[in-house]
DNA sequence: AACCTTAACTAAACCGATTTAGTTAAATGT
DNA sequence: ACATTTAACTAAATCGGTTTAGTTAAGGTT
């Protein structure tokens, strides 16, 4: 069974390769080729299992039908999970997914960009590191499609899809307040990327709402690298130092679960001694000891709205403007905070 | 900046766009470029950020330096994991890696296959449903390069890298039976997938080395898609039947998460009344409650057999047969069996 | 009968690289 | 002084499709 390309059939048929190729992409009957011809290029298309040889075909159509996905990592499970909405919702339309890791690496997201166009990717998903201003603007002076997710440049005006990281954050902190939990640390990354920077926003809003000064040394800004070694010190200093705090904001779910661990190691009853809350969670949070409350971000609509953006650029329907959306999250209060 | 092509170096340069491709792939030397031309060409290409349209290199080298992975689930934090040490260590050697989950149905897989292969894949990478024999079968006719990992064809001569599913489900079985447990359930997928066939066995002969007979009731073979409900019945009927048991061996980590769960939500105290195990593991089983004594998997070193092994292939360094690599899990204890 | 349409096709250019099979002019050998 | 070698290139074919710009022959007009 060796493999065939269009000429084969061109010439066993005693057609053009014109007219195969024209019947094979549904262009027949526009095109005035007879139906008898069509029905036996169709035929023997289908008998030898002709497979059109995508590298050809989006060489010269300048079209490849994949799409880039370029996130932090692919071994996260939030990007996981949304990296599998986005294949299934782009397979559905025909597109296949060329994925990379960044692995928080600007450089390496650059190079990605650059890799992924020269693979003549018909349209990017970024989850960017935010320091990618210049690949960012030169994907927008050529118009290329591209949807940013999970982060994005909030001075610039691209399509983006994002949670609304200040409002979750709040809507954690404002939980424990209103149990009653008056010291509050935060448990965040080193800012930087702006959903860090607006959770740590939406914590100080709620201890403001609830007129509770703004204690410095209950923030732990963690370098992600370190976050092993640095949580460790965080907790320590927050639960064991002069003035001890009765309830910790972790703005991840790898920073909760991490928090928790070592808690537990410490032997501090959670949410006796302190309560717990993290943005984003992971599967088993509600079978942890204690279920952690968490705010969740909605991954299926994520997923969905960042294909749908993408594939209305790539297939040019909307051509008007950018569009940014903002979605909720949501509160699943569990036992970590008592109750 | 106006994109640039190999032919407008050559224009602007006034050499042949033979020139510049040999100079640009390091050929220039064994092809006797003179070492001003060969500076010029490698000058005006990085000052003018030169880089090939990968389709077009694909096309006339017959290589893509891509690599296609197809896998159950994306989404699944094992495939997840290993998709992550897949990607880095293509990326490391150059290549880039295109995802595709199958959702274990096997016609997809097929399609999916094909699809690969007309991208042009230089290689694939499969955790198999085990039903594409054809497919699996025209590959090796065809010597087209490719690993299958997690599940293979153990009647076929292919490349594989799987773990010992069998050993470590008896590991965490005889683990029960060390600490007297002597009800064991087992709670596992229909069977039809290698792995999940060996797991079983596993518990069987864990059972017998201990001259416990086996109980039919006390096994309970679930089909995936219907997990959620299915499990609820199994565990009830373990649980709550006329012949109660004493343990029970999950053959997944997600079987394992959701049956803690309903375990919790009928109060049956763990380990006290029911002791559980579970093959594989989620990063928060040692967080959970109680912390879920599990045989964890070589993620690592998984990925990184299946991509040397496909390297090999690709690069045709070594030609003789096939390699199958079978890799141990380790038993983690934590409290999920009492101590 | 000359002219115009139209149905049914096809030759050849093209996409952007790689690579084979030369060519040319200078240097070297005898 | 002529043949041979070599350094330094290049023209053109090729990869496998898509697409533009025709061509040809039959049928319809006037």
């Amino acid at each position: 069974m060796k493999k065939v390309y269009l000429k084969d059939i061109a010439k066993d048929l005693n057609v053009s390769k014109t007219a195969v190729s024209l019947v094979l992409n549904g262009k027949g009957n526009e095109n005035k080729i007879s139906q008898e011809t069509q029905q036996k290029i169709i035929e023997y298309a289908k008998k030898h299992n002709y497979i059109p040889n995508q590298l050809a075909r989006g060489l010269s159509r300048g079209k490849s039908e994949t799409i880039g996905l370029i996130i932090p990592n692919i071994s996260d499970t939030f990007y996981s999970k949304v990296a599998g909405v986005i294949e299934r919702k782009a397979k559905e339309n025909g597109y296949t997914v060329l994925f990379s890791s960044s692995y928080e690496n600007p450089e390496k997201e650059g190079e990605l960009i650059q890799s992924m166009l020269n693979r003549q990717v018909d349209g990017l998903i970024i989850a960017s590191t935010q320091q990618n201003q210049k690949e960012i603007d030169f994907l927008k002076k050529e118009k290329f499609p591209f949807v940013l997710f999970d982060r994005h440049y909030p001075s610039k005006n691209t399509d983006y899809v994002v949670v609304d990281n200040y409002d979750g954050t709040r809507k954690i902190t404002e939980h424990l307040l209103n149990l009653g939990r008056k010291k509050i640390g935060l448990i965040t990354l080193k800012p930087g990327l702006e959903p860090i920077a607006q959770r740590l926003l939406g914590y100080k809003d709620a201890l403001a709402t609830f007129n509770i000064d703004l204690d410095k040394d209950y923030i732990f800004e963690i370098e992600r690298e370190e976050y092993i070694h640095e949580i460790e010190k965080a907790i320590q200093s927050l639960v064991l130092g002069k003035n001890p705090i009765d309830a910790i904001v972790f703005s991840t779910h790898y920073l909760a679960s991490q928090g928790l661990r070592l808690l537990k190691k410490l032997n501090i009853s959670v949410p006796e001694k302190v309560a717990i809350v993290s943005f984003d969670e992971l599967s088993a949070f509600d079978i942890v000891d204690p279920p952690i409350t968490s705010v969740i971000q909605p991954i299926n609509k994520i997923g969905c709205s960042v294909i749908d953006i993408l594939l209305n650029k790539i297939e040019g329907i909307s051509e008007q403007g950018t569009k940014g959306i903002v979605l909720e999250t949501k509160l699943e209060i569990r036992q970590s905070c008592g109750q």
